[in-house]
DNA sequence: GATGAATGAGTCTTCATTCAT
DNA sequence: GATGAATGAAGACTCATTCAT
C-alpha cells in the first residue's frame, strides 16, 4: 500500500482520460455528437467501452470536459491578448494568425469547438452559455479599447462588430474544415491571415483617395 | 368522371405536406433535426404520426425537402441581385437586409438553413454539396465585378471575401437566434444593417485622412 | 332504378373481385402472404387498395376466398376421380397428370397452394383442417381400393401411402416452382409423369426376376 | 494478465448465442419467422431482447446461422451416407431411420429447416441455394451408385427420383410435425420406416409373379 | 362502387448505460 | 482499473385498416 502504485494508477487513469478525450475530438469532429457511439469512442482510444463511464458519466459529460478544458484555454489566450499593450491592428492580427494556426494544428478541436460548442442548441441549452460567451468578452474589450484610442471608428457597434469578426473565423474555419477552401501550404494561409485582417480592418471598399 | 376529385385530392395532401415541412422547419429549428421525433413533427402538424410517411420517406428527407424548396429560393434571390445592375454597395446593402428580413419573418427557417443546412456535416455529407456552395457563387461574382469596376479594392481575394460576408452573416443570425444579440424593434434592425454594411465595405478602422 | 344497373355492377363488382383473387395469387406466389402488402395486390388488378376492403374483409381472407374456391375444385377433381371405375395405376397415372397440368397452367395457384395453405402453420391453425385434409381422402380411398381389389400391396398403410403420393406431388412440383428442375418442353413434363408413375407404383429397385 | 477472463467472457457468450439460436429455433418452428417477434425470442431464452442484437445482426440472421450450423451436419451425415460401402437397400434404410430419427429428437429443428429454409421463397432468395440444394447431391450419388451397380432400375432418373425421396421425407415429418401423422411409441415409428422403405424401393403395386 | 388520405398499433433496431466478473 | 455481456428505454418505420369524399 505504498504511494506509488496509486500514483501510477492515478497517472495511468489520468493517460486513459486524455486518451478519451483526444479520441473523442476525433469522432466528434467526423461524426458530430449525436452521430457518436460511445462505443466509437472507445474504439478510437484502443480500450472497452465500458471503461469509458469509469472516468465520465455520461458521453455529454466528455463534450463538457473537452470544452471546459480547452475552452478555457483559447478564452485564456484571448484575454492575454486583451491586456497585452498592443495597437489594434497588431491585437487583430495575433487573432486571426492564432485562429489559423490552432485550426492548422488542432483541427479537429476547432471543429468540435464551432459545431458542437458555439452552434449547438443543445449544448448551449444545457450549459452556462456564460462560459461560451466569455470569449466575446475580451473580444469586445480590444474592439472598445482600439475605438477608445482612435484607431476604430467612433460609430461601431463593438458587441456587434465582436459577432462580425467571430462569424468571419468561424466561415473561414469552417471552409477550411469541409475542404471547400482548399490551402495547402503556409503561404497561403499566409495570405489569407493578411487578406482577412485587411478585410476587418479596411472593408472590401477601394480606398475614396 | 371528372378531374375534380384527384384535383381536390391532390391539393388537400400538397397542403398536407406543406404543413409538414412548416411543422418541422419550427421543431428542427427548435431542437435540431437530431433531437426532433417525427411524432413531434406530427403533433406540431397535427397529424397522425404515420401520414408522415405516406409524404416522406424518412426524417432526413423533410430536411432535404425544406432544403430543396427554401434553398432554391434564397438562391434564386441572390442570383436576381447578382444580375441587377446597382453599384456594389447598393447590392451589398440589399444582400445584408435581405437577410434581416428573412430571419426577422422566418426566424425558424433561418436557423434550420444555419444549423442543419450549412453547418451540418451530416447534410454536407450525404447531399450534393454543390447546391449549398451554389448561394456562394453570385456573391462570389458581385464581389469579383466590383473589383472590376473598381468599387472593390483590387488585391481582394475574392473567394475568401465571399466566405467573409457569409460568416458575417450568419454569425449575426446565430446572434439573434440564440437570443444573444438582442434587437426588438425594426429601427435596431436597421441600425445593425448599416453597421455591417459599413464594416464590410470599410472596415472597423478610423478612416485615414 | 332499373334492374340493369345493378346487374352491371354486380357484373362488374364480381369482376372486380376475381381480379383481386388472381393479382393476389401471382403476388402471393412471389411473395408470400406475409410478404405481401395489400397495396402490392392492388397495384397488380389495378385499383385502388381501398377498393380490396369492399371484398374482402382483410388480406386473410383474400387467402381463405382462394382456398376456399381453388382447393374444392381441386378436391373435386380427386373425387371424380376416385369415383371413376379405372384401374389403380390408371387412376394413379391422372392423378401425377393433373398435377403436372396444373402446374402447368396455373403455377401460381399451385405455388400459393403448397405454400401458403398446405405448408402454412398459420392458415393450419385458424382454419377448419378438415377442408385441407380433404385432399388426402379420395387419394387414400383410392389406395384402399386398389388394396381390396388386389392392384396395391396388402401389407401397405393406406394413409402413409397418401402422405407419400403427396410428398412426392409437392416435392416435384416444387423443384418446378423453383426452378432447380428446368423443365421446357411438353415432352420433357410426360416422361416425368410416366417415371413418377413409375417410381410410386414400382419403386427404384431393379424388380426381381 | 491470463486469457481466462477472455476465455471465460467468450464461452458465456458463445453459450449466450446458443441460447438464441435453440429458442429462436422453438419459436420459428411454432409460429414462423414472420410471426415471431425479436421479444418472443429472447424471452424464450430468458434474456433482454437487445441482447439478441449484440449477437445477430437481425432476426433474418438468427434462420441464417440456424441454417448455416445445422443444415451443414445434416449434409455432412448424407456426405458420410454417400461414401459409406453398403447396399442401396441399407443405405436408403438409413437414411429414413435418420429422418425419423431426428424429427424425434430436434423436431422444432426439422420444422424450421423444412417450413422456413427449404419451402421458403424468402429464404432461397436472399441465400446461396446451392448450400441447400448441398443436400440433394449425395442422395442423387446414392442412386446413380444403386443404379450402376444393378440394384436400381436402369431407366431411373436419378435427379428426379431425388427429389422423390426427399418429397416423401418433408411430407411425412410435416405430418408429424402438425399432428395429422400421430406416431406415439416406437414402434410406430418403426413401422413407418419399414413401410417408407418398401414404398420407396418396391412401389406400391402387389409385386407381379 | 371507387379513391387514396389518414390513422396508429406493432415491431424492429439502436445504443447509452449498468454491472458482474 | 478494465472488460464486455446484459439491459431496456427510445424512437424510426411499416402497413393493415378505416373513412371522408
Amino acid at each position: 500500500m505504498s504511494a506509488r502504485p496509486v500514483a501510477r494508477a492515478t497517472r495511468r487513469s489520468a493517460r486513459t482520460r486524455e486518451r478519451i478525450i483526444e479520441a473523442a475530438t476525433e469522432v466528434f469532429a467526423r461524426r458530430g455528437v449525436h452521430g457518436t457511439r460511445v462505443a466509437d469512442i472507445a474504439e478510437r482510444a484502443g480500450i472497452a467501452y465500458g471503461l469509458v463511464y469509469h472516468h465520465f458519466r455520461n458521453k455529454e459529460e466528455i463534450l463538457t470536459a473537452i470544452f471546459a478544458e480547452r475552452w478555457a484555454q483559447y478564452v485564456a489566450y484571448l484575454e492575454d491578448l486583451a491586456r497585452t499593450p498592443l495597437s489594434f491592428r497588431e491585437r487583430m492580427g495575433r487573432l486571426i494568425h492564432f485562429w489559423v494556426e490552432t485550426y492548422r494544428h488542432e483541427a479537429d478541436l476547432m471543429t468540435v469547438m464551432i459545431n458542437e460548442i458555439t452552434r449547438s442548441y443543445e449544448f448551449l441549452e444545457s450549459h452556462d452559455i456564460t462560459a461560451v460567451l466569455a470569449a466575446f468578452d475580451p473580444i469586445e474589450r480590444i474592439i472598445a479599447e482600439g475605438r477608445l484610442n482612435g484607431e476604430v471608428r467612433a460609430d461601431l457597434d463593438a458587441q456587434l462588430a465582436t459577432y462580425v469578426v467571430l462569424g468571419v473565423a468561424e466561415m473561414v474555419l469552417t471552409g477550411y474544415v469541409i475542404g471547400s477552401l482548399q490551402r495547402i501550404d503556409q503561404e497561403a494561409f499566409a495570405r489569407d491571415e493578411q487578406q482577412l485582417l485587411a478585410l476587418l480592418l479596411d472593408g472590401m471598399s477601394t480606398p475614396r483617395p
